[in-house]
RNA sequence: GCCCCGAUGGUGUAGCGGCCUAUCAUCUCGGCCUGUCGAGCCGAGGACACGGAUUCAAAUUCCGUUCGGGGCGCCA
């Protein structure tokens, strides 16, 4: 029979007063070690929590003590001893060890601390994620991602949505206008998709009818700032049969549950961020893009005109830029809709709300000045769909793989893409989206 | 793509022409300590991104390179 005392008995934070007087393992990594000569206080870190070992020179030993008080701090180890009521200690126990075994010993100096009182760069951390993420709070964000995203998935299954894949390599351009990795498949030239859009709205010809998709997203803009990444996640629901307003009614109560499940099930991480969450109420605030040009029109909003180049107030159909974005966030810092967007400030795929291609059936959900989803009513008639081509100046043949679909039945439609990071993001109380992502990608990273 | 800003021990910083043989904290190593949990005390270790220029003198000024941070546009 081979040796198992290493493995682990149970996790810090699940050992109570029926375990004392018990021998157990422990198993983590060294956090501290506190020597005081003849006595060591030894913490060691495990995905719960905290555990503290006592060690005494006097009954283990001269020889053992040294072994167990030079492992260098953030080794890996497993304990074996015995749980012991203490009142001096956090936790009311303390373990008395007899056995200690080195599983992975960590070099020093540390490249990163882990409880050091000097922060490090973001930089400085990603190279060193692993180390990192050993941090609790750092822990806290991505065990709330996890959360949101079988939050996710629990409403979207209960509501009759398949979940589906789409291919993240696809042959030529999809929606236009974002900038694509280009790669090579074989001998031809490929890339990488920036949305899973025009493959979740062929579906909707099939008779599936309530899909969606959690996936990356790749865009090859430069964008470079503390809410943009070049490869993300992205949650896309379509639904057949369906307006913009069955599909936003989706939405809220995506958003809410998630709110509630991470409110239900990682108080701790809330707590480690700091952070107090009230579930969204629903239906949430919907402004539409000219009310919100008013105001920004009343706050004399001057932008750089594209053609003249000369500055001048802000009008209907220009784009809401991140200054006017966060004028309407000072009274809006929550979660709303702004809806009726201008047909041109849209992709080809939303549906116009009128015969003059004015206003669209287009959305974007925001919390304060931070775009979190993009939907709408999607155009489903085809003649409708040709002239959508072409006013957005498409070639009409390049989409043909995605149109073809709409000459044989296609069913009136709507659909959003949520960005998980910016959700994540918002749920934490993060400011910068790289937080959010274990190795994220952008222009300057690539390793690790 | 455009505009600002920055780079000093493992980590985070101070210094911004000579007083620098470079500050402080953290860290690492050694010593003392039987109740530590931001331990304490004593001792030691470790750095001016790279290349050029100016100057009697450069961590400090200038140019270039590399790397990083922030903003804009665009978006999820």
């Amino acid at each position: 029979m081979s040796d198992t005392t290493w493995k682990r008995t149970k996790y810090a934070a699940e050992i109570d007063e029926d375990d004392y007087n018990t021998e157990m393992t422990l198993c983590g990594w060294i956090q501290s070690t506190k020597n005081l000569g003849k006595m060591a206080f030894i913490h060691i870190r495990d995905r719960s929590g905290l555990a503290q070992v006592t060690a005494l020179s006097k009954t283990m030993g001269p020889e053992l003590f040294k072994e167990i008080t030079s492992i260098p701090r953030e080794s890996a180890i497993s304990v074996r001893g015995v749980i012991k009521q203490s009142p001096q200690a956090r936790a009311g126990w303390e373990m008395i060890p007899y056995y200690v075994k080195v599983m992975g010993e960590a070099k020093t100096p540390l490249p990163l601390g882990v409880v050091d009182k000097v922060d490090a760069d973001m930089d400085t951390r990603l190279d060193n994620r692993f180390l990192d993420l050993r941090k609790p709070e750092k822990q806290a964000i991505f065990k709330i991602r996890s959360t949101i995203l079988s939050a996710t998935r629990d409403v979207l299954l209960e509501e009759d949505f398949l979940e589906t894949h789409t291919p993240k390599i696809v042959a030529a351009a999809t929606e236009g206008g974002t900038a694509l990795f280009k790669m090579e498949y074989f001998d031809r030239p490929a890339y990488l998709n920036q949305s899973p859009q025009l493959f979740k709205q062929t579906m909707m010809a099939t008779g599936l009818d309530r899909v969606f998709e959690i996936g990356p997203a790749f865009r090859a803009e430069e964008h470079d700032t503390v809410r943009h990444l070049n490869e993300y996640t992205s949650i896309d629901v379509e639904m057949a049969w369906s307006d913009d307003e069955d599909t936003m009614e989706i939405l809220e109560k995506v958003i809410q549950r998630a709110y509630t499940d991470v409110i239900n099930n990682n108080f701790m991480c809330l707590e480690a961020l700091k952070r107090t969450l009230t579930v969204p109420e629903r239906p949430f605030p919907r402004i539409t893009y000219g009310e919100i040009i008013e105001r920004l029109q009343e706050k004399k909003l001057k932008i750089r005109d594209e053609g003249s180049g000369k500055m001048r107030t802000i009008q209907w159909g220009d784009d809401i830029p991140t200054e006017g974005a966060r004028i309407i966030a000072k009274e809006r810092p929550s979660l709303y809709f702004i809806t009726e967007w201008p047909v041109d400030l849209k992709p080809f795929y939303i549906q116009p709300k009128d015969g003059e291609f004015r206003v669209s059936k287009g959305f974007d959900l925001n919390y304060g000045e931070k775009e979190l989803v993009s939907g709408g009513q999607r155009v489903h008639d085809p003649k409708l769909l040709k002239e959508m081509f072409k006013r957005k100046g498409l070639n009409e043949e390049d989409f043909h793989f995605y149109s073809k679909a709409f000459d044989y039945g296609m069913p009136p439609h709507a659909g959003w893409g949520l960005g998980v990071e910016r959700l994540t993001m918002i749920i934490s109380g993060v400011s910068n989206v790289r937080e959010v992502v274990l190795f994220p990608r952008d222009k300057h990273r690539l390793v690790p």
